[in-house]
DNA sequence: TCATAGAGCGAACGCTCGTTCTATTTTCTG
DNA sequence: CAGAAAATAGAACGAGCGTTCGCTCTATGA
C-alpha cells in the first residue's frame, strides 16, 4: 500500500542495551518515543491504517490530529468530540482529516499502539538489572519517566479502552496484568534468595502498578499542575519525590 | 411537584451510630443502600428530577432503567449506550422511559448522587471508632463492603464521571480527596500519640484509597468472578482476604 | 511545459441520536 | 361505572454525527 521511508527514523527495533537512563534528563536523550520520531514511528506502525502516503506529511498531520485529540477528548472524552471539534482544533478541513485517517476509531487505535509499545519498553530495560530489587526500582523509575513524557497517551489508553475494538480491550487489560506479573516475578525471586520477605508478593506487585497508574490518571493529586511553566528540572524533581515514595513503600512492603 | 411518600422508606437520616458491621452479613443486614430502599432513596433524594408520581412505579421504574444502563453501559460506556438500546433492554417504551427521567443526563447524576451518599456513610462510620488504627481498619473494611453491594454504581462514576455536569465532575473528585484526607488525618493523628510512624502520611492515605478503587474497578484481576453463582458467604470471604491483604500492607507501612 | 497523482476542501448524505408529541391504555377516585 | 388523571406506546422531529464525494489545488518528473 504505503510506499515505505522518508528521513525520519521510525522505532522498529527496541535497542536500549546497556543505556544509562539514571535521571530524566538522560532518559529523554535516549527514549525514542518524543518529538518527531515518535509520531514517525506511529506512521510506520500504522502504514496499514494510514491513507496519507508522504511521510513527512503524514507524520506532521498525524501531529496534529493526536494533538487536538488529547486537548479535546481529555474533557469531553473520546465518544463526545466529534471530527468537527478535531477540524477546528487542528485547524485542517474533514477532508484532510479523513485524507490522513480513514475512520474516527483509527485515532484511538494507533494511541493504544504506542502505549503498548512504550510499556514493552519499560519492560524490556528492567530486565538488564543486576539485582532484583534494582530490577524492581529501574523498573518504577522507567515507568514513571516514560508515563509523564507520554501522560496523555497513557491517560486516553485507560480512560478510553471502551472505544476501542473488543481484541484491543483484551490487550489493555493484558498490558496492566502483565506489570503486574513482571513485579511479581522479581519479588518471588527475590524472597527465594532470602533478599525479600512478604506473605503476599502479588499485592505488593498489584500496589506497585496501582500508584503508578496514579501518577498519569490524576496528576491533579500532585498540586503542582505540569502543564505551561513547568520545566524539565520541575517535571524530574516530582517524579523522583513520587518515585522515592514509590520505593520507601515498597521496601517497606519487602522488610 | 411530586408528592413525596409511599409506604417504601427511604434514607435520609443517616442513622448508622452504635451499629455492628463487623461482618459483611451483618453490614448487609444493616446497609440502607440496598434492594428495594436503594431506588426508594434515589426517587425520594431526586424528587424534582423525577417525572413519574406515584412512588411505587417510580421505584420499580427507577431500578430497570439504571440496572439496564449497568449492563449496558459496563462495556460500551455511557455516551454510546443510546436511549433505544435502554428501551430494548429493559423492555420500556420510549414513552414509558420518557415519563421516568427528563433528560439521559438525569440517569447519570442520580448514580452520583448515590455514590456521594454511600461515602458520606462510610466516613460517618469510621467516626465512630476508639482507636485510629481501628478507625483505619474499620474505614477500609466498610468501604470494601458498600463498594462490593454498590459496585455498578461506584465503576460508572468512576468511568463517567465527564458525562456529568461540572459542578457535579468537581464533586466527584472531591470525594476522593475527601477519602484521602480523612484517612492522612487518622494516620497524623495516630503519629502524634505514638501509636504510627512514618514519613509520608499522604502518601499512606493515597495507598489506600488507590487500593479500595481497585477493588471495584478492576473485579477481573481478582480471578474470581463474581457475577452469578457467588453466594454472599464466598463474597465475604474475597472481601476478608482482600481487606486484610491491604490491613497488613498498611500495619508494615506505618511500623 | 504539461500530464498526473496525491492532498485538501467543504457541502452534502444517510443515519442515529436525544427528545417531543399525540393517541391510546391503564389506574385512580367518587 | 363514569370520568379525570397519569402512564405508556411508538411515530415523528430536528440536530448533529461520521463519512463520502466531486472538485480544486499543488508538487513532481518526464
Amino acid at each position: 500500500m504505503t510506499s515505505v521511508p522518508d528521513n525520519i527514523s521510525p522505532v522498529t527495533t527496541l535497542n536500549t542495551q546497556a543505556v544509562e537512563f539514571s535521571s530524566f534528563a538522560s532518559f529523554i536523550k535516549n527514549f525514542p518515543l518524543q518529538g518527531e520520531s515518535l509520531y514517525a514511528t506511529v506512521f510506520h506502525r500504522n502504514s496499514s491504517i494510514v491513507q496519507t502516503q508522504k511521510a513527512s506529511l503524514a507524520i506532521s498531520n498525524l501531529e496534529k490530529i493526536l494533538s487536538a485529540t488529547f486537548e479535546v477528548s481529555a474533557t469531553s472524552g473520546f465518544d463526545r468530540m466529534s471530527l468537527r471539534d478535531l477540524s477546528r482544533q487542528t485547524g485542517m478541513s474533514m477532508g484532510a482529516i479523513y485524507s490522513c485517517i480513514s475512520k474516527k476509531e483509527d485515532i484511538a487505535i494507533m494511541i493504544a499502539d504506542v502505549v503498548r509499545l512504550s510499556s514493552e519498553l519499560t519492560r524490556q530495560h528492567a530486565m538488564q538489572s543486576d539485582s532484583h530489587w534494582s530490577s524492581i526500582e529501574q523498573s518504577i523509575r522507567f515507568h514513571l519517566y516514560a508515563s509523564s513524557l507520554l501522560q496523555p497517551w497513557y491517560f486516553f489508553l485507560y480512560f478510553e479502552t471502551r472505544s476501542l475494538p473488543e481484541e484491543q480491550q483484551r490487550d489493555s487489560k493484558q498490558i496492566e496484568l502483565d506489570g503486574i506479573q513482571s513485579f511479581e516475578k522479581y519479588i518471588q525471586e527475590g524472597i527465594e534468595q532470602g533478599e525479600f520477605s512478604t506473605s503476599d508478593p502479588r499485592m505488593v506487585a498489584n500496589t506497585i502498578v496501582v500508584l503508578l497508574e496514579d501518577w498519569y490518571l490524576k496528576p491533579w493529586k500532585t498540586l503542582v499542575q505540569w502543564k505551561g511553566d513547568t520545566s524539565i528540572d520541575k517535571q524530574e524533581h516530582q517524579i523522583n519525590n513520587y518515585h522515592q515514595s514509590i520505593v520507601e513503600q515498597v521496601r517497606k512492603l519487602l522488610a
